[in-house]
Order: C-alpha cells, then sequence, then structure tokens
RNA sequence: GCUCCAGUGGCGGAAUCGGUAGACGCGUCGGACUUAAAAUCCGAUUGGGCGAAUAACUCAGUGCCAGUUCAAGUCUGGCCUGGAGCACCA
C-alpha cells in the first residue's frame, strides 16, 4: 500500500473497473427487496454545479446504504433535455439544438461519473430522443382520449422574450420564471390539460403523503387553494340574462348595493347599456394594456366604470346596479362578484371611492349599542364603520335570518336559494388547468393535425413519434423554427385521408419530466410506454431527492400524471413519491451561487485538486441535507486532510490488518473499549441515516472513530488480541465509509486483500450490548444544577447510584444542615438531589 | 394579510425519551518536529467574577416574556426577528 494517498490515480482505476465490470447493474429479477432511490434528473445546461453534485451525492449515498443493507436498489439517471436554452443557444450558433444538447450530455456524464455515482446507465433517458419523446406524445394521446387534453380560447401568460406561453406555476410574481421579463395576458387558443379534475384528490392525497416535509405539502395546498362557499344567479333587470356569482360569504348576501364583473366578463357587451358603451370599452381597453404585476398589486387604487344596468338580489328584491373592475378576475370563480362594502374591504374601498350605498348585514354586540341606525342603508360618507367588518356577528337587516350567528348563516342562506331554485353550494379551487403547449421548437411536437374537413384530429398511435423536423431557420424571430419547416406542416388526415396541417406547438418541458421516472423501471421498451408489472413492481420511488424549487411545478405535474395514469388503468398506484428529501441551496459566502455574482465553484477544480471522495464527503459534512449549504474552501481541505489521516493511519499499520479477524471474547479492557466504541460507531451512524438521512453527523462520527481508534494505536502492543481488535475497527470503519469515501474505501479493501468489491459488502451490525460504554460519567445534580461528575461502572443500579451520589464530597457539603426532600435517580445517568 | 420553516460560541453545526448545552469540524492561539517553511502531531478555545494561573471555586448563558417540572435548547401560551411560499381568489 502506498504511504500516501493519491486520490486522482485511484479514482480513475476504480471509475473504469466499475464501468467494466457493470457493477452497478440492476436486475429485475432479485429476491431482495426493492428500493428506488431518485435524483430530479439535469437539465443538460453544460456543466455540473455544486447543487447538482449535492443532489446525487445525496442519492447515490443512499442508494450505496440501502445496497449494503440487502436491498436491490433501482438509481438511474437521464436528461430533461428539451428547452429553451438549447434552442437559444441554437439561434446563437445557427446550429440545431440537439448538437448543442448532445455535447453537454456528453461532458456531464463525464463529471457524473467523476463524482463516483452509483448509476445503472443501461437505463439512462433522453426526453428529446425520439424513442422516449414517442412516448410523450402517446401519454399526451390517451389524456387526450380521456378528455384530459383539451385547446380553448384563453387569456393567457405570454413572455414575449421567450416568445412562448407559460403555465401559471412558471410565472413567479408576474415575471417568467426563466427569463425574469415581465408577462403580458394574450387572448390565443392553446392546449390545456385537465388537472384541475384532479383538484381535490391531489389536495387530499397530500395527507398519505407522509414522507414528505410540511413545507411542500402546504405550498401544494395553497397552490390548489380550495374554498368552500356558494353560487347565486341574480337576475338582470334590462334583459333575461343572469349573472351567476361566486362568494365565500353567503351570509352577507343581504347586503349587496353592487356587483362587479370582469373587465374580460363574457356577457359584458350585452350588460352595457348604449350610455355607457364608451366609457366601458375604454375602462377594458385599459385593462387589457396593464401588466399583471401592476394589475394584481394590492395597494392598487381600485378603479371600475357602470355598465347602466342592474340586477336583483332575490333574498331581498332590491335593485342593485352592476358595475365592471379590474379587482374581479375573470378566471377565478364565474368572473362576478357581489359587492357587500360593509364586509368585505375590497368592496369597502371601492364603495368609498366611488360613493356606493352601503348596508350592514353582520353586527358584533359593540355594534349593535353604538349603532343607533342599523338598519338603515348609508351612503358611502355617512356609513359609522372605519373599514370593513369582517369578524363574526349576528345577522342583522336580513328579513327572517336575523340574529343568526354568521357562521350558521353561512349554510342556512345557501339552502334557501337551493330550496328556491337561484343558488347553490360549491366549492372552488385556486388551481387552473395546466396549459401545455409552446411556441417553440425544441419540444415533443403536440400529436395533433387540423383537417379541414374533419376539424382537430389525433395523430394516430401507430404513426408515432411526429419527429421535429430538421429542415428549419432557427435565426427567425417573433415566431416558432418549426413553422419554417417545409416538410413539417402539410399532412393527411388520419380519419378522412384528406388535406390536414399539422400542429406547431410543442409540449411544455414539464410533460416529459411528469413520467420520466416511469420510464426508468422498463427504460428501452420499444413497444410500450413501460410494462405495468415492471412499474408496479418499482414504483413508487422510495426516495426522491430535489431542491425545493420544485415543490410545485415539477411534484405538483408528477402527482397528477401519476394520479390520471392511474385511471386510465396503466399504472397501479397513484402517488408516485414515497419519500420527499427537498435538500437546501448551495451557498458561498451566504448568498446562492450564481455566474452573474461570480462566487460559484466548479466541481472540475474539486474533483482535480482534492478528487470526488473529499468532494463527496465534504458537500454531506456541513449542513443537514434539508437545509441550506455555506461551501467554504476551509472546509473542503478539512475533508482532504480527513481522508488523507484515515489513509495514513491504515498504510501505517498494513501488516496488523486481517480480513478474517476473530475477536476474543474475554479481552483487555482497553480492547474491550475500542471495540465498544466500534459498535457505538454502527449503531450511530446507522440510525442518523435512517433518521433523515442526517450525513452530517454521520461523517463526524466517522471522524469520532477515527479519532479513537488512532488513540488506541498510541497504546497498542501490537500482540494478536491487538491486531485482532485493531482489524476489526477498520474493517468496520471502512464498510461504514464506503457509501461516501467511495474510491478510497474500494482501494484499501482491496488492498488489505480482499477478493471483491466492498460495495458488496454487507453493511456491519451491531451488538445492543456493546454498543454502549463499560464505565458511565454519572452526573450528580443538587436541585437541578450540576455539582459533581463520578466515574461509575455502567452496571450499578438505582440504589447504588444513589449512594454514589449522596457520598458525593461536593454533595456533602451542599446537604449539610437541609432536608433532602427527594432523589431522582434517572437509571445510567443521573442523579438529583432536592434540599431544602 | 394568510401559511410553513428557522433562531444555540468567532463560524458551520451537535444534543433518541425533557436529564452533563456547545459533539464533530472550521477558524484562532500556544507547543512539538524542522536550518526554515509546508505537511504532520499534541494542547487550549461560551461569556463574566475571583485568582499569578492554562488550578480550584462561582455566577450567567440556546431570539424575548411568562408557565409546567425535581430538571426546559427540548413541552405549553404570548411575542420578536429572519427566510420561503401564497395573495384584489370574492
Amino acid at each position: 500500500m502506498n504511504k500516501e494517498y493519491f486520490p486522482q490515480e485511484i479514482e480513475k482505476k476504480w471509475q473504469k473497473y466499475w464501468e467494466e465490470h457493470n457493477t452497478f447493474h440492476t436486475s429485475d429479477e432479485s429476491d431482495k427487496p426493492k428500493y428506488y432511490a431518485l435524483s430530479m434528473f439535469p437539465y443538460p445546461s453544460g456543466k455540473l454545479h455544486m447543487g447538482h453534485v449535492r443532489n446525487y451525492t445525496i442519492t447515490d449515498v443512499i442508494a450505496r446504504f440501502k445496497r449494503m443493507q440487502g436491498f436491490n436498489v433501482l438509481h438511474p439517471i437521464g436528461w430533461d433535455s428539451f428547452g429553451l436554452p438549447a434552442e437559444n443557444a441554437a439561434m446563437k450558433h445557427g446550429a440545431n439544438p440537439a448538437e448543442w444538447t448532445d455535447e453537454n450530455i456528453a461532458y456531464m456524464t463525464k463529471q457524473l461519473k467523476m463524482l463516483g455515482l452509483s448509476y445503472d446507465w443501461d437505463r439512462e433517458v433522453t426526453t428529446c430522443k425520439p424513442e422516449y419523446y414517442k412516448w410523450t406524445q402517446w401519454l399526451f394521446l390517451q389524456l387526450y382520449k380521456k378528455g384530459l387534453a383539451y385547446k380553448k380560447e384563453a387569456a393567457v401568460n405570454w413572455c414575449d422574450k421567450c416568445a412562448t406561453v407559460l403555465a401559471n406555476e412558471q410565472v413567479i410574481d408576474g415575471k417568467c420564471w426563466r427569463c425574469d421579463s415581465v408577462v403580458e395576458k394574450k387572448y390565443l387558443s392553446q392546449w390545456f390539460l385537465k388537472i384541475t379534475d384532479y383538484a381535490d384528490v391531489l389536495l387530499k392525497d397530500l395527507d398519505k403523503l407522509t414522507g414528505w416535509g410540511d413545507n411542500v405539502k402546504t405550498m401544494q395546498a395553497n397552490w390548489i387553494g380550495k374554498s368552500e362557499g356558494a353560487i347565486f344567479r341574480f337576475k338582470v333587470v334590462e334583459n333575461d340574462l343572469e349573472i351567476p356569482v361566486y362568494t365565500t360569504r353567503p351570509d352577507t348576501v343581504h347586503g349587496i348595493t353592487y356587483l362587479v364583473v370582469a373587465p374580460e366578463y363574457k356577457d359584458i357587451e350585452k350588460l352595457t347599456t348604449p350610455e355607457n358603451k364608451d366609457a366601458v370599452e375604454q375602462y377594458r381597453a385599459n385593462a387589457r394594456k396593464l401588466t399583471e404585476i401592476e394589475r394584481l398589486s394590492t395597494d392598487r387604487v381600485k378603479t371600475g366604470v357602470p355598465l347602466g344596468t342592474h340586477a336583483i338580489n332575490p333574498f331581498t328584491n332590491e335593485k342593485f346596479p352592476l358595475w365592471t373592475a379590474d379587482y374581479a378576475l375573470a378566471e377565478y370563480g364565474t368572473g362576478a362578484v357581489m359587492a357587500v362594502p360593509t364586509h368585505d374591504e375590497r368592496d369597502f374601498a371601492f364603495a368609498k371611492k366611488y360613493n356606493l350605498p352601503m348596508k350592514i348585514v353582520i353586527a358584533s354586540e359593540e355594534m349593535k349599542q353604538n349603532i343607533k341606525d342599523i338598519n338603515k342603508i348609508y351612503s358611502a360618507d355617512e356609513v359609522p364603520l372605519k373599514e370593513a367588518y369582517t369578524e363574526e356577528g349576528t345577522l342583522v337587516n336580513s328579513n327572517e335570518f336575523d340574529g343568526i350567528k354568521n357562521t350558521e348563516a353561512k349554510k342556512a342562506i345557501t339552502q334557501y336559494s337551493v330550496d328556491n331554485g337561484f343558488g347553490e353550494f360549491k366549492t372552488q379551487f385556486r388551481l387552473r388547468d395546466w396549459l401545455v403547449s409552446r411556441q417553440r421548437y425544441w419540444g415533443a411536437p403536440i400529436p395533433v393535425v387540423y383537417c379541414d374537413k374533419c376539424g382537430i384530429q389525433p395523430v394516430s398511435e401507430d404513426s408515432l413519434p411526429v419527429l421535429l423536423p430538421e429542415d428549419v431557420d432557427f435565426s427567425v424571430v417573433g415566431k416558432s423554427p418549426i413553422t419554417t419547416s417545409k416538410t413539417f406542416r402539410d399532412t393527411i388526415c388520419p380519419v378522412c385521408g384528406g388535406h390536414a396541417v399539422r400542429e406547431t406547438d410543442t409540449m411544455d418541458t414539464f410533460m416529459c419530466s411528469s413520467w420520466y421516472y416511469l420510464r426508468y423501471a422498463d427504460a428501452k421498451n420499444s413497444e410500450k410506454c413501460f410494462d405495468k408489472e415492471l412499474a408496479d413492481k418499482w414504483l413508487p420511488v422510495d426516495q426522491y431527492v430535489g431542491g425545493i424549487e420544485h415543490a410545485i411545478l415539477h411534484l405538483l405535474y408528477s402527482r397528477f400524471f401519476t394520479h390520471a395514469l392511474h385511471d386510465l388503468g396503466l399504472v397501479g398506484f397513484d402517488e408516485p413519491f414515497k419519500n420527499l428529501l427537498t435538500q437546501g441551496m448551495v451557498l458561498k459566502d451566504g448568498s446562492k451561487m450564481s455566474k452573474s455574482k461570480g462566487n460559484t465553484v466548479d466541481p472540475d477544480e474539486i474533483f482535480e485538486n482534492y478528487g470526488a471522495d473529499t468532494a463527496r464527503t465534504f458537500i454531506l459534512s456541513d449542513s443537514p441535507p434539508a437545509r441550506d449549504f455555506d461551501w467554504s474552501d476551509a472546509g473542503v481541505e478539512g475533508c482532504y486532510k480527513f481522508l488523507n489521516r484515515v489513509w495514513r493511519m491504515i498504510s501505517a499499520n498494513e501488516d496488523k490488518i486481517s480480513l478474517d479477524y476473530v475477536i476474543p471474547e474475554n479481552r483487555t479492557k482497553v480492547n474491550d473499549d475500542l471495540v465498544r466504541t466500534v459498535h457505538i460507531a454502527i449503531k450511530g451512524i446507522t440510525n442518523d441515516i435512517a433518521n433523515d438521512f442526517q450525513f452530517n453527523t454521520v461523517i463526524s462520527k466517522y471522524r469520532e472513530l477515527t479519532n479513537s481508534i488512532s488513540d488506541w494505536v498510541g497504546k497498542a502492543q501490537w500482540n494478536d488480541e491487538d491486531k485482532s481488535v485493531f482489524s476489526f475497527a477498520i474493517v468496520s470503519l471502512l464498510k461504514l465509509m464506503a457509501p461516501v469515501a467511495v474510491h478510497l474505501t474500494e482501494e484499501v479493501w482491496t488492498q488489505l486483500g480482499a477478493k471483491t468489491s466492498i460495495h458488496d459488502e454487507k453493511w456491519c451490525e451491531y451488538d445492543e450490548n456493546l454498543a454502549k460504554t463499560s464505565s458511565i460519567t454519572l452526573v450528580i445534580q443538587v436541585n437541578g444544577k450540576l455539582k459533581d461528575k463520578i466515574e461509575v461502572d455502567a452496571s450499578l443500579d438505582d440504589e447504588k447510584l444513589k449512594e454514589t451520589a449522596l457520598s458525593s464530597e461536593k454533595v456533602k457539603q451542599l446537604v449539610e444542615g437541609k432536608t433532602i426532600v427527594k432523589i431522582i435517580v434517572v437509571p445510567k445517568k443521573l442523579v438529583n438531589i432536592v434540599i431544602k
């Protein structure tokens, strides 16, 4: 064995060996229980960054640990390779995005291998390859057949810079998730997936996901945004239209003094009188011009214009005016809001501004005493309220509902509307359907055609994939490059054989990533999307690891897909990810690593200077996986030193180690202590991994064990007993470190004479009786304060501990002249003497 | 405004059940080895008080204020600060 540790040499050697021997191939056939460990697959952006290193190291250590524990582990990798950066790079260089993508994949593959990750490369998937996107298209058709994919004209989010529409989930604070430019609203005919059909079950089943963090679950719950309320229909006075309104406050219905429809409301023109037409048109035009950010700003002054028409409140037969205002949103509820200014902050502000009347219908006891004319309809100037009253109270001014508590009135009033045929109970979700078409080239083409005669027709399944054309001009501006192809557009109708044109929009890349974890179960299947039996065998994913930034996007879409595929009979389970670990960000000097800030650390440099084992050890060492991780050069150095220490400790004593040692039953105290220390370490490390993968404490326990062994070496006589005990300690240390320092342990293991890989070894077992020290430090407290510590034999019973405590000189001094009220003994730990 | 998470030395962080607060590491300081440096090894390192002392003793201490308990970083209630998510959602 070499005296010094040369990671670069041994890492290359073993990477080559593992690859040649296909060491990490996963068989579908095995008697062992299955375990599916998965990292979120990367976008091939060019180079790995430290976030990748952290993500893949965590999952790799989990996979290796489970393998040693006797599981048949599936640990695959692939590429989320469709998307805009490739297309933008292609535009810049005039090349096809496929080339740029392939180059990046090749480079990043090399890097992943340098990190020593135990992937089964035979299952690699690449979403931009026809053999993959064929099945993305096929799945789209299955959803289409089920009525879950549909096309509609709608106001959609448009990013001008990316020249495409975006899903709601991709708009962050009114800006594009990718390029940060302000998103506009456009009216376009687009493809949607009906995720709203699954809103209820996606919310409800969050409860089943006990292996997910609350942060992600509440984020999803908020996004789905369930609320319970009622729909009331109001008859229009001037014509025979009806306006349905969704409200969560049916209890306030007697207080309506006006009604607002969104500027985009479908019947708005019919609701506008000729005299008001110009003003309304102008208001609508203005509203269209506003950006999402301006419009959604809560501090914006509310504006609106009257339509000139009126509606009737069926509860009171009162007539009230109709307005349009952009604080009503076309996409939520029915696009119309019943306004009760006294009990809603927004309505209050609006009514104040336009001097609309107000009527109090919910009152607290205090209000009832202090407001004399509570039944009056007030003008906005006179109303005896400084702000809307949104607390609980009892109903006033509400006919037969007067005196009922408002919380109870909600149900009673809605029931009344049901009985009289002008309302119903309604559950409303904030979640909108998922817009999946993109006006871009580098994505899976949506497999439908538009026939001159038959209209929208799905492409027949046996003609899939619809291949991306290659005769395209990437230099075009303002339209999708795909539309420049001379061969793509014109085709024949699968129904009538007549002329048809292809859909030129491609799918959102999130569709590709919504099912890739299923494809790994059967990655090479050219006949099917995946075999159901194999999918049911491997899925759900036992441990999914990835960034929190996908809390809603990818994780919600994937859950939707799995539920839909389950209903289609394609899989036998409905939730894809049993346990989810959302890893924190990798920071440098307290802020996120980014090229613009210039605080990035290049993984290649770390591999080169210290080796992958150091990188792996360090990225796990300083913070628990879920927390942010602050990169420090000194920390890397420290881990490198530690690995060197381990190496030297073994290489210097190589001749004393034998792989078939026998630990003697009767051993010296010093040797017994070392044996116990090893068992304690095994127990601690095994538990730390089981308990939310606390790798930071795992690494510190490696160090503690190494320190203990090193101290022991200083005292060793090197007789046969010493050699056995030392061998046991070193072999255990190597196995415990094998999932993390994958190359170093393998090298040392074979240098010590092993014929098989350490990664095929069984995980260390511990003996509960030995996983504790032979003596303990008895803590002695007086009135709960630490007063003394005495080293005692661990076998002493409570009575003996009490005696020992009372015999302490310090205790004797303190107790003198006082009464002992009681003595509490915590077995094998502590004695607390309470005195007065 | 609503929801979730977090707050412990100079720093990252540790502490199954409530039971020695600060494991392990980084940094710093001191020492050994060396002609010297690097590397390596050994020791110290929460703050205050009293000490010549790196001895002994003592007080305080896990964001703040209360509470429960023999005992609180840990449990309960109320705040404060930071981060994240949602938000004119009727």
